[in-house]
DNA sequence: GATGAATGAGAATTCATTCAT
DNA sequence: GATGAATGAATTCTCATTCAT
């Protein structure tokens, strides 16, 4: 029953978290994390190797579990659509629950990303996996399946941004329908082909 | 009219922009911006009070010079749809024109946002304003013109996050056809009302 | 009579003399000798009062032992030359006994001679008295016996130390004959005497 | 002409060897150097780039030198006897003239040795050499030039030893003669050859 | 205008030692 | 006696900024 020493690793990652979510990782200093977590700096030591270690630490299991979050979320549901729904909506929940939490995985992570072990399962895997099987099965038209989850990503993203710089009130549940609305929309919605040759840019 | 001083002062901005851009703001120093430019450290504040001006003069005006050439390339255009088709064209050739700056004033701006003068045109005012107006006069269905301007940057940013991430290949100026469609599916298609004082997250 | 706590101190010297004869007193940290010697960092200070306290008491008694140690081996001899002789065997034993002690003893001491009682006898002490007694006795020509000493030491201690860079194989029992050898030649082989008031140097 | 760098930088490490050599290259902070220096400590760090690099840089030329001081001494003299008196002579002049410097490069060098250049001319390597080619050419009875080397270096470096502990006064150009005298005994006194299978130690 | 040495205020990290359990 | 978390004083190193030349 040696919850100490865990719950001090955990407090201090929370408070690291909330830090790098308000300041970034580099602003953050081990003074600043030491000073929230009511620690002096070389205690924090005992706990996690370096500064780096620490926010792998408190990135990466988190992130995983994330995408579990999504994953379970989905998995209550039938169709396509609605999986799709309810990972957008369990998104916004998660960042509901704790938008510092969610800015550090999402917005902050230094870099943390490309450390990742290639195969492991992400936010991003999981809504790509989803699309790549309904394009692959023909529920959704055919489409390049990282381009629709990259729009799926932006119409969900970009409106915490937003809320962050106080463009949009309001926790981002309220806009869970119109964002699902709106990604089907933009998964089902193809611009007629191109001819071959012709550059549509120019 | 000696036309040095200006350019010594472009270039070290140029440098900075692209050293910014690929290390971030925090990780790039007075040295290597120095070294980039072929200047000594010390020369660079002949130029530039500090670091902290060097970042505002770099990104200002050109992030102005991004509102307005959004602006621009949609003045040619008629209606709502073909003005934003065209904006959002213009995103996508002014990313690939220049990757890092692009990045630097969308992505990595380190806080320049908020010493915006308010009523700075930005490409987010001169998109909302698009919309707003759009929203005012029935082109488009009733909605809070932030939101609508969150749905279109996020469908049209993320794509160029996971570009930079190896997740979609070549410029962006390829995938415009497809978020004109996109976006336009997405502000136009709203979900039904929901009745009043129900909770649709529950 | 509980022999645990003696032991338990002599473990932690014992493994505390092996880290500081191959890192060295000061990179050699609590840690490591707690690690090492299967304890906790705290629980060292219950066998020691400080990290000097340690080395002090790791150096002292075994320091004065071996000192011992020569004296016995040299006291089965008669003439001086075979003390000598039995001496130098003696160290290259003592050495090849534990070579990590030895280091620590000869080469690593670190500021703890100058601790000794001034009258303590020392391995360099015991030298130092028999070769004055021969002088004395004129079974040695004339000549400085803290020269004397240094030149057996010398004969005696480099090639451990060639050894340790491994410059040397083997044990340093296979030198003994040679360095006794030398060192007799080498305490009786003077050179002509100058004549006063010249600097030979010059 | 700007001969100021170049003099920061040697004072630098001037005053770091003699930190060095009279406290260990571990327990000479980089303040302690600063504060000889007079510089502040960031200073130090245009200079070198880190603690490391200036112990190696300290180290390295002048233990060349050195060598190349003991060869050129040698290089007047005819005979292998004489070579190694100009040699012995040599070691102790260099002694005298910095004993600081000495001792940091023939007894503090911390691990700097392994860091040379396989065939670098060192010191050992120049007496080596010596001595090889005379057990070669029969001048000198034949012995492992490892061990006839070890020998020379012992009884020209112990003394030193003696004379830093305050166990012997004065220049060590005053044993010079002594000591070439001991050295040629030493390695022409060989005991007599074992029968093999022996073990002369049992 | 340019240079680059110098400054000084941190930043991350280490480690002997203490102390509550 | 034992544990290991915590402390706090160094320690190495970084970097924006200043300044003499």
């Amino acid at each position: 029953m040696n919850t100490r020493p865990k719950r001090t690793q955990d407090r201090i990652e929370q408070v690291a978290i909330h830090l790098f979510a308000s300041k970034g990782v580099r602003e953050t200093t081990i003074k600043d994390i030491a000073a929230a977590a009511g620690l002096s700096e070389g205690a924090l030591y005992r706990h996690f190797t370096s500064k780096d270690d620490l926010v792998w630490r408190a990135f990466e299991h988190r992130y995983v579990a994330l995408a579990f979050r999504l994953k379970t979320a989905a998995a209550a549901a039938m169709t396509t659509r609605e999986r799709l729904g309810a990972m957008i909506r369990e998104i916004a929940l998660a960042h509901d629950d704790d938008p510092a939490l969610f800015h550090f995985l999402v917005f902050v992570q230094h870099g943390q990303l490309s450390r990742l072990a290639p195969d492991t399962p992400t936010p991003v895997t999981v809504v790509h996996d989803l699309l790549a099987a309904a394009v692959a099965s023909g529920e959704l038209p055919g489409q390049d399946p990282n381009l629709a989850t990259a729009l799926v990503f932006g119409l969900v993203l970009q409106p915490m941004t937003f809320a962050a710089y106080g463009r949009l009130p309001g926790p981002q549940a309220a806009y869970v329908e119109r964002l699902a609305a709106a990604a089907w929309a933009a998964l089902t919605t193809l611009p007629p082909p191109t001819a071959p040759g012709k550059d549509p840019t120019s």
